[in-house]
RNA sequence: GUCUCCUUCGUCUAGGGGUCUAGGACACCGCCCUUUCACGGCGGCAACACGGGUUCAAAUCCCGUAGGAGACGCCA
């Protein structure tokens, strides 16, 4: 039979980056067995569940290549058959009602706190036959021996039955808790395999007798281990971005996302660059490592610029367009798509990207404070010198041409080549890193590079007057 | 506190008894290339948590210890 998995996020918050590995792995689980990857929104939390998170599922998972099958399951909509299974367990004998307050269950909980014991429900309601409609409803645990899962990354893990208490099913206002409706919507949905965060491990003995009281085949399970942060703790916002909202944001591109997701944790010999043929041609639960792993935003960051430099050149445009500042012609468009080799072997984000494109767009309006010292006395005659050079050219040239007629005005001033080059950069972009300068002149024209620079001149007599 | 899981360079990892003076990648440091910064090339630094076993032989198997994480809700 050919696997289903499931992805169950919840809409209560974020999509959080170690979901989306989740999700991910489900994914390619799917695909290299030929199964199907299924989607349900657990939203039976509705006070903290919130549409504009369900519709940012769905959007990270397209960007990211992630496709369902069939028709996305939305928990909330299932109340009915939770209640009816959470009915037919008490009508079975294998739960039962209990009426005791939140209050008597609190101040139970907290003496066994400060005697140091660990709490558990103690089974006050077990035998008493309750029929109020008002009570919540409770599975009927197994009291002694062992549960044993086979979770195809943790191996074999075993907990004594007497662990569990009698944990609560179905709530007093009717709706299902957790625990059992992930069950019967995994049943329903003919679940085969439960691929998740391993901080559902120990859920994982729970719900497997639930499934047994159901008298249902428990599916396979394999839990995955967390991402931290770089300090060891669980990856959140502190650690600067948890979200995958956030990386899209940063200038991350999704193969970049995927890649590095996949590889955390997860491995095929010595291979780094994964395509997304390889990823499903390769993948297998068995090489899921058990040991939690860290974020590393450097490397993220060193596979985004491979990336970046893998991608074609439209492509990357119409990532930078959206990021400009404002709107630009079709000249500049041109330009920027001319320069696009020369930007993206310098840039780690498409962010990046864009703020280096803005050569193409308009003189600067900015000097970074490190530019000073391109900003002497003798830079500025040898800008001018390079303008009466460029003046005798015409406005379209070629890098080769430009930087030829650069290299004789060096020689003939007796100058590094790096003073002028430097001092034009300084002139054109503002900053003392680009593309190479006479790339840049290329694209522009000397006439718009004379105009810079002659504005600049003009305006540097009193170095920082100008920013 | 109880239960469960984890532990190879700073980080991600290869490794499944001898081929390990432990391999790769990122990061870091040099050098080369070079108009800047990148890219690219070459080289360097750097790890089997600790203690006991088992074995002719252990990073690899077993048991402890320590450290880390997760779960213990009428949240998901």
């Amino acid at each position: 039979m050919s696997p289903r998995v499931r992805f169950a996020p919840s809409p209560t918050g974020v999509l959080h980056i170690g979901s989306v590995r989740t999700a991910l792995f489900n994914w390619l689980y799917a695909r290299h067995n030929g199964g199907k990857f299924l989607l349900r929104i657990e939203d039976t939390d509705k006070v903290r569940s919130t549409e504009q998170n369900t519709k940012l599922i769905f959007e990270i998972l397209e960007w990211l290549g992630i496709d369902w099958d069939e028709e996305p399951v939305i928990q909330s909509t299932r109340l009915v058959r939770h209640r009816e299974v959470a009915e037919a367990m008490v009508k079975d004998g294998r739960a039962y009602r209990c009426c005791c307050s939140q209050e008597e269950l609190a101040a139970k909980k907290e003496k066994a706190l400060s005697e140091g014991k660990p709490y558990k429900y103690d089974g006050t309601c077990r035998d008493k036959n309750i029929v109020d409609a008002q009570s919540v409803i409770r599975l009927k645990s197994k009291l002694d021996g062992n549960t044993t899962v086979i979770d195809l990354v943790q191996g074999a893990v075993t907990v004594e039955n007497a662990q569990l208490d009698d944990f609560v099913l179905l709530r007093s206002d009717g709706t299902p808790t957790y625990m059992l409706s992930v069950v019967v919507d995994d049943h329903d949905m003919g679940i085969t395999h439960i691929i998740r965060g391993d901080d559902h491990l120990t859920n994982t003995f729970k719900q497997v007798q639930i499934y047994e009281a159901c008298g249902w085949t428990v599916p396979s399970f394999a839990h995955i281990p967390l991402i931290y942060g770089p300090d060891g703790a669980k990856l959140s916002k502190r650690h600067g971005a948890a979200s995958a909202v956030d990386y899209r944001e940063l200038g991350y591109l999704p193969e970049t996302i995927s890649n590095y997701l996949l590889r955390l944790g997860w491995s095929h010999g010595d291979d780094e660059i994964i395509s997304r043929d390889e990823a499903i041609e390769w993948f297998d639960l068995r090489n899921i490592g058990r040991s939690p792993s860290r974020f590393d935003m450097k490397k993220l960051q060193n596979l985004n610029s491979h990336y970046i430099r893998q991608r074609d050149n439209a492509s990357l445009l119409s990532y930078v367009l959206p990021l400009l500042k404002k709107q630009i012609g079709e000249i500049e468009e041109k330009r920027i798509l001319r320069g696009m080799d020369g930007l993206k072997t310098r840039a780690k984000t498409v962010v990046e990207l864009a703020e280096a494109a803005a050569v193409y767009i308009a003189a600067p309006t900015h000097y970074d404070d490190a530019c000073s010292k391109y900003v002497t006395d003798v830079h500025i005659s040898l800008l001018r010198d390079v303008v009466s050079v460029l003046d005798q050219i015409g406005d379209s040239v070629t890098e080769e041409q430009v930087a030829q007629s650069i290299k004789e005005l060096a020689e003939k001033r007796g100058v590094k080549l790096i003073e002028i080059a430097q001092a034009m950069r300084v002139a054109l972009c503002g900053r003392l890193v680009s593309p190479s300068v006479f790339q840049i002149i290329e694209i522009i024209g000397t006439n718009e590079t004379v105009s810079r620079i002659n504005s600049f001149i003009s305006c540097s007599v009193y170095p920082g007057s100008c920013s």
